[in-house]
DNA sequence: TTGACATATCAATATTTCTTGATATATTAG
DNA sequence: CTAATATATCAAGAAATATTGATATGTCAA
């Protein structure tokens, strides 16, 4: 039990999975199959190079070179953050000649929106902290 | 030149990514200011222990010594992930006595919610990909 | 085919983040 | 005041991630 936790990005799947394993309760069951999922969805939004790629594919499909310009950014560095991107679902590539173009993905934007929607539905604050003396 | 990139989430500032060459369109203008604060946001949820602990927190107020048990994880290890937390402005603590109490911040989850938001409102694809030939 | 271009991937290094154990700070009890 | 408890912070090492330059792969054009 030392260590256990992180293991995820760039490894590489199938992107945005979550299997549901045994409806035992719902809440915590549930949102323990995804965690796994939304953690490298946030990697992948957590920094600042790729919210800025993201930011820009808003306004439709680029291709590489198109970003790397905006960016700055060397041709490899960019190529990293697309896999980072891709990996975690949040774009889809599509190859036209020469040129790979980068779009958003809806889907794994739904996931992250329904993190946010998760977390704002109040809970029964049924459980009292263990010190709530 | 071998330094000058990623500065983002524990201590710093300075710009990162892409500086403002052609205001385009003033969208990304606009989004550039609050990159930062999301990718801090982001970051903070992208680890599972910590996701784990947010879940937590959904039930409501919790001291550190709950949490701790509950997942597994020293106590300094916990307070690790606690300060990420509050440093991105995730959760408030509370002091009562000798134990703080920690729950969720509104606020942060409504910047990730702007976030989702605004990448699912479809913007305006007028910018054609540079290689759409 | 050959050469040029667009992008991906590899290898080495730099940088960041996480974990752990030790110690510090604050608060309450005695 | 002193001891005990709850939590934070520090320091050092381990692990992960990012950056760079070099090279590989795939595609088009001549």
């Amino acid at each position: 039990m030392t260590t256990k936790a992180r293991k995820v990005a760039t490894g590489a799947k199938s992107p945005a999975a979550a299997k549901p394993r045994t409806p035992t309760k719902g809440d915590a069951n549930r949102s323990r199959s995804s965690v796994k999922t939304l953690a490298r969805i946030c990697h992948a939004l957590s920094d600042e190079t790729r919210l800025a790629i993201l930011l820009r594919l808003r306004n439709g499909e680029r291709c590489v070179c198109d970003l790397a310009e905006v960016l700055g950014a060397g041709q490899s560095r960019l190529s990293f953050h697309m896999k980072t991107l891709k990996d975690a679902g949040l774009v889809l590539d599509r190859r036209q000649g020469r040129w790979i173009h980068y779009s958003l993905d809806p889907e794994a934007l739904l996931s992250l929106a329904q993190l946010v929607a998760w977390f704002q539905g109040k809970g029964p604050s049924e459980v009292p902290s263990c010190c709530s003396k």
